[in-house]
DNA sequence: TCTAAATACTTGTATATACAACTATTGATT
DNA sequence: AATCAATAGTTGTATATACAAGTATTTAGA
């Protein structure tokens, strides 16, 4: 479908413009199918890239302001994400022995096997990406890259 | 600055994996952008585009479905957007005499004369887009729909 | 005509973002 | 050692999304 039907808009100033829109359209799109696919796990998209941040450094703990500062979407509110998996059991938080103003998260068993059981959603994002040629992706990688240069 | 420092991440799975936390990552940030732009006239980006949609069909008042489909993000909130932009008093909603369930919403003269005091807004944003040739914003605008296809 | 279904919108709850103000701890300066 | 600034997190408030359940009104069918 058409970004014109989808928003019921038949003219945008300018290509520019409606890429601009298109770009915010489509990340709205590709949350909504990852959000509908984790919530049969219960779990959100923001949790599960909590999840993968701290598989990705297991078994070594991070401090809370790493895992924010590797967080796809704005990490203000990353105290109360981990807290949510914390409640969950699928994370542990311990206070730093060394420095006690840090905290330190790290993923649990259960947490990793829930990641385990999520492989699929990796396949589901793949079938959408792979409509994407290898060297189209590079390109759109390159001109959103381009976008956010500077400023 | 390039994606893989923007969320320290060195390596993704696939050009096109890496595309997907591109866009939701490029699209948050125009959000944000816009948002802080947005914030000095007590305005949200989610309010800002009910009214460029009100304004898009005024005079004529639109239901408040009809403004739903219209919007760029998910629409499930319309009646408490439209709410605060009534408290505003830049809109005006009206039960419809000829349909007692539908709410007829339009845009105030005050709601108009903000919106031109905005139209830097698009120039802020049209500084950010055209980075990139209008044969590129082509191309990633069919590269985007290409994505949605489908599913 | 009475009832059931469809339509149009509203409201409640859980989750998330943004921002600002706050606490606690550590480091640095005098 | 005492103080001040910097660092690391936490918490409160406003706004937004998603979803589900709710109300009111209209339409269609028996």
């Amino acid at each position: 479908m058409s970004l014109e039907d989808d928003i019921k808009q038949d003219k945008f100033q300018s290509e520019q413009h409606k890429a601009a829109i298109n770009i915010m359209f489509t990340s709205s799109w590709l949350h909504g199918i990852n959000a509908s696919y984790l919530k049969k796990f219960d779990i959100t998209p923001e949790q599960f890239n909590v999840l993968r941040i701290l598989r990705g450094s297991h078994p070594k703990k991070l401090m809370l302001s790493e895992v924010a500062s590797r967080m796809i979407d704005k990490s203000s509110n990353c105290t109360r994400l981990v807290e949510k998996l914390r409640q969950k059991a699928l994370v542990q938080r311990e206070i730093c022995k060394d420095n006690r103003r840090q905290v330190d998260i790290s993923i649990t068993d259960k947490g990793l096997t829930l990641l385990k059981k999520l492989d699929a959603e990796a396949s589901l994002m793949k079938g959408i990406m792979d409509k994407l040629s290898k060297t189209d992706a590079k390109e759109l990688n390159r001109m959103l890259d381009k976008l956010r240069e500077d400023n």
